[in-house]
DNA sequence: ATATGTGCAAACTGTTTGCACACGA
DNA sequence: TCGTGTGCAAACAGTTTGCACATAT
């Protein structure tokens, strides 16, 4: 039951917290063969998992169906641009607010909010 | 290009609508097969896309990673129950307060809010 | 008549699992 | 040493696609 501390999940949580891409499993084997190492695919599965168990991370899907993975734990939204896929952090929502006109028939422990749109980038170049 | 009326996409809307579980294709599928018809899965796929992209239905995953769909088209979030699975439609959520706060680096087409925890009824189990 | 939809099976994609071996404590 | 973790390949589950046939307009 002991949690051991191995080379393989180190790499994968330093990749996560360098990143700002929310990456999804391929990616980030991507990142660990760009960086020269070899993880294999299952491990990084096993150990994104046991990431998320230990709340160490975080696992959100889009539109894509693909789930990604956050080293950032704080409360915060996705945006999603459906024209560059890319995804972005909003921090500006104000959850109490959300919880706090929920009727009391549940016991709430996550909230998520996934914002779906166009980026000002991309908008501009469809006004064009 | 012209959208054609099938006899499958009749059952399938009509069993959506008269549903209020979020069912996943492979619900529908035993639904319809319950209700006496035949629809082939690819043709359960290809139509739901239809619907979705009509504006009819709404998709929406969960933790489970699979997608549901739901004939209720208005604003509203979804709890699911970490327990007992069952999702449940939350209408009481402010989406005005949401996007209101949100910073104008996107154009916002869509708020989905998701929402996870215990239901009544299973916390009452575990309470004993 | 003809373009769109259907059903089936095969293909694909993301994820999980079984097993022998490796390695951290 | 011994139990947990790893790597590989195979298995799985959900979804998409190719193709011949059916059907709505």
């Amino acid at each position: 039951m002991k949690e051991r501390n191995t080379r393989q999940k180190e790499i994968i949580y330093d990749i996560l917290c360098s990143s700002n891409n929310h990456p999804t499993v391929k990616e980030l084997c991507d990142e660990i063969n760009m960086k020269g190492y070899h993880i294999g695919q299952a491990t990084v599965y096993r150990n994104v998992s046991k990431l998320v168990s230990l709340g160490k991370i975080k696992k959100f899907s889009t539109v894509d169906g693909v789930e990604h993975y956050d080293a950032n734990c704080t409360f915060h939204a996705h945006f999603v641009c459906n024209c560059c896929h890319k995804i972005c952090d909003v921090d500006d929502v104000c959850y109490d607010n959300i919880i706090a006109q929920i009727d009391k028939r549940f016991c709430i422990s996550t909230v998520s909010v996934m914002l779906e749109g166009t980026c000002n980038l991309c908008q501009e170049i469809i006004d064009k």
